[in-house]
DNA sequence: AATGAATGAGCATTCATTCAT
DNA sequence: TATGAATGAATGCTCATTCAT
């Protein structure tokens, strides 16, 4: 009896912010931020450029509001694989297997992700180089907390934690960039496959010594 | 007592250049390629603007001659390990050492190298990202060769070697990151003993099995 | 009981034309012409945008009927003055406290009317020009009126009316540019009451030799 | 003997830049503030729009330039009156003589800054509001001290010298709008001499009683 | 009748590059 | 040879106005 009515005019805003979101995605991850300009991404969205200051209120904003989607699912798979149960060599190679199926699934989001990072951060405002920063934070806290768990399992080699977070998001990070700058050569998934393999084998031995 | 002025322009014109390239290196790898303006350069070097264009014909030039020359030292240096007398591991760890230095001492290089790496390539000049291409294919064959000599050697897993060397280089730029985004957090040396000494450990291992 | 709602929505429509105006008239008074923005003024009245452009047809519009109504005002009171019984110095002594009294009452149509006097006027459309000329030749003209009496009266210089007229207007209006750009500093009324005061030591003096 | 050619270059940029101002007062003046675009003021100057940049840093410094230019000239005008010797009545008869010279002789300069006065003065960066504000302040403390003057030699009413000032300023600024709005029916010369015959006239009398 | 999302012309400003001197 | 003044294409963003709902 009661009226949907207030919500009925959402879908079609959804849809609009998508169909933006995904014309900005494609274009940013393919030309970068700043080869890539508004007109073209509310041409690609085909509406007019005043709409997409609708949506949000600078080219900053837009760009940020993508960046940070891509790093939310990133930040919410290391997060879930902090939480779940099992031992550390588990679960870091379950968090290797979904992140390059995350990869594989959202490939624009990664080069995006990716470009951005080596981006001139100089270029944007401060709050948004926080956020940003944070979330990288965040996401080398939960790794460290799973790498210490693997030292006191005696699967990980007994080392400053917080470097061995570094380094396996190094080694993860530096693998993408083989891969996203030749994804024939490389795939992605053979190689975390091979990383996983080679884990196991040498996680046996013993460290401590 | 007689000059040379009239035989040789070239010391002159040498130093320069060497300002020029200098005050870009430092612009381009402080502010990043988009940020820094042809104007900022001929400021900074202390010349006009209109000589920049004597030495190179535009910007896009000028910022590929500073990667490549960084990009240069580090073939020069995987190329030398690949040629040395020793075991794989051991060119990995000489290997491994001489690049942290080598980042250490020409660290705006290295910045100015990995902006680039992420750098919208698609909006440069085929020819330039073609350049790019064909060198970081050297480092990987180069690398390659090393690993295969330590598959035969057995200290290295026998897996694919292109894998491996990618696996590899994304490890070291992966730290590279780490450590640019954060240097007093993330010590480059440090990590790069800590990834040698974990990988002597492990080469220990019989890996055929 | 019964209701008048099918019979006049007028009383609705024209509360929301106040609304509108007296929001119209606080931002243009305020900020100018250029500044206030049409979302502004829908926003500050607290209707939609659209319904704006039911009541007016343009930006325009709305400015130059806020405009023409402060004029009406003044023209009216210089009409009175000018058809009222008494001398000419009764007649502008009278006109001179109104108009201060008005200006006190409605500082922002003073201020909105003021700017507009310098407002681009080229920029206007010729018809709103054409009016508001049409506005203050009609003031002048009253003025003149009671100034031809004035000089008949020996109270005034004999000199040309019209020329009287606009000076007196100017000075008038140029007191209300002291007024309006420090209000503290320069009291309108005292101000209106020197002039007043001044005005009648001077007329008793023999003009005619 | 000595080469002068380091001075050289001036004449031809001086020129440039005069031929700008030109441009952009007879723009400002006639279209006013906001309805002038930096790409009309150049090609009305006959040169690219990036080369007006080359002189004034934004159209505001462009603007404040030649307002401040004419202001300076009133400004000096009003000094000079006040430093010169003579009776009060005649500083202000010369005063008064002049400034409508230099209202015929720079007519655009007069309704740039005629304009300036009514704009909306939110618009613009504190700092020139601030010196506009200055150049007012020290126009009314000269003609102050002129009618300090006045007032002593008995010459003018002993009244409030600011608010006399201020309302010497007001009849002058006033009927320079009527002459700016109809030059052809108010002759601003005949004008300033009838107000100064008058004010010979009125001056005579004994204004303390 | 009322709305607010959509539009796109319009504008200030930047900057790589050129070229007269 | 070296310069810096000149250029104009390019771009992010605003806002009056329209119109589907």
């Amino acid at each position: 009896m009661a009226k949907t009515l207030g919500l009925r005019k959402n879908p079609l805003k959804d849809e609009r912010e998508q169909a933006f979101k995904q014309a900005a995605l494609k274009l940013f991850s393919t030309k970068g931020y700043h080869k890539t300009t508004m007109a073209e991404v509310a041409l690609e969205a085909g509406f007019g450029k005043g709409t997409l200051y609708w949506y949000w209120k600078s080219k900053e904003e837009l760009y940020f509001a993508l960046v940070e989607e891509s790093h939310n699912e990133f930040v919410d798979l290391v997060r879930r694989a902090a939480e779940m149960e099992g031992t550390a060599l588990e679960k870091l190679a379950w968090l290797g297997k979904e992140t390059v199926e995350l990869h594989y699934r959202e490939r624009d989001y990664t080069k995006l992700s990716w470009k951005m990072r080596a981006e001139e951060l100089e270029t944007f405002s401060p709050e948004y180089v926080e956020r940003m920063h944070e979330n990288n934070a965040e996401i080398k806290r939960e790794l460290q907390r799973i790498i210490e768990q693997g030292i006191e399992e005696g699967t990980l080699p007994p080392a400053d934690p917080y470097y061995l977070a570094c380094m396996l998001l190094g080694l993860v990070e530096g693998m993408e960039i083989q891969w996203l700058e030749d994804p024939e050569a490389f795939d992605l998934r053979k190689a975390m496959e091979m990383v996983l393999s080679l884990g196991a084998k040498v996680a046996g031995q013993r460290w401590s010594d």
